[in-house]
DNA sequence: TTGCATTAATGAACAGTGTTCAGTATAATT
DNA sequence: AATTATACTGAACACTGTTCATTAATGCAA
């Protein structure tokens, strides 16, 4: 009985068809301007064929969501084989740095935009970001432990270490650095986490 | 010849009705919703009529983007009272953190969203913000010239401060804060800013 | 192989969006 | 009173997300 399969399978593709679709029109044209007709017009379907593969467009981009956290963890994970919790501090910095900037449009959907998170609110997409945090949880309180930084409480410093830099990395994305005209945002910004890191360093 | 004038007062009235339909519709219901249809019904006139007074939908709320930019200097500028720059500094912090989180979807427009920066680049709304951040950068030259916080360079040192302060309210404006569960975001973004800037501090 | 049931895909429609424009009604000027 | 200028609008266009009855294709049992 391989027809099951194969219609599983068919199933698959079709569901992943419209998901590069997606991606690609995405990550090209930008939110806003991806819009359900253009998914199947790229597939060359009909717009309510989307709809039986996905709830609704939400999803879609949500879906969207969990694939580019996939990816985030991959990236996120390199930095389990530096073995020096202040290097490895250092290390996972700017790798997200690296991500965001790479990534604008995924790191956008991941962490700034507001539609894909509607729908669904318990996600194993935020699963990944989750653990992602508590790599740097870790590695934070392996630092305050062994006496390498400052601060109090190990949440809290992984906290407002992962907002100054989701800060300084969303006023990139979203075009918020109109006072450094010109310049290359990239350049300040990993400055600027230098001097966080470096804030933080004692002594 | 009175006339005149009082059809420019009735266009800036109309201007002003509108701006302030848009403002509630937008506070209340988010940006998503608020269409230019539903502006022109609440003030009871035609969508067409919106038209006359603004180029497009943009224009309507790169306006509210300016007005949020000017109560913004409001807020910030009380700093200006206080003479210590350590303190300052602080209150600045704690005010741009109050004001977002008590103004989060005009803090959205202002420093998240992209609809509204799409059409004009070149803002004077933008130079409020400047302003502010002018401010921030001053009081961090100063701490620093007085030897009271760690730092090499004053400019990188407010970028850095301005994204984690901006980073923690970003994320909870949008909700992004899924590991602190059911949690007040509030205490941690100020728990958070201490910690920031306890580290900022020498010894 | 034929007939039936299941599944997949669609065209058309609904209600909504931003935006434009010819036409109308009102007000101001001559 | 006639003419010009201004303010406003209804209707339309080209989109959007979404639904649903209908059609086309397929799988299965007789």
């Amino acid at each position: 009985m391989g027809i099951a399969e194969r219609k599983e399978r068919e199933k698959r593709e079709m569901r992943e068809r419209i998901l590069e679709a997606a991606m690609r029109l995405f990550v090209e044209h930008g939110f806003e301007k991806t819009s359900i007709r253009k998914i199947a017009d790229a597939i060359e379907y009909s717009p309510a064929t989307i709809y039986l593969y996905f709830k609704d467009k939400s999803e879609v981009f949500f879906e969207l969501h969990r694939m580019a956290f996939g990816r985030f963890r991959e990236t996120m994970g390199q930095s389990l084989h530096v073995a020096d919790p202040m290097e490895r501090m250092r290390f996972i910095g700017r790798v997200y740095i690296d991500f965001a900037l790479q990534n604008p449009e995924q790191y956008d959907l991941m962490f700034i935009m507001r539609a894909p998170m509607e729908s669904k609110t318990e996600t194993d997409g935020w699963e990944v970001g989750h653990k992602a945090f508590e790599m740097l949880e870790t590695t934070v309180k392996e630092c305050l432990d062994q006496g390498l930084i400052q601060g109090e409480d190990y949440r809290f410093v992984s906290y407002a270490l992962w907002g100054s830099v989701h800060g300084l990395v969303a006023l990139a994305v979203r075009d918020r650095l109109k006072m450094y005209d010109e310049e290359d945002p990239r350049e300040h910004i990993f400055a600027a986490f230098d001097e966080v890191m470096s804030m933080l360093t004692l002594n």
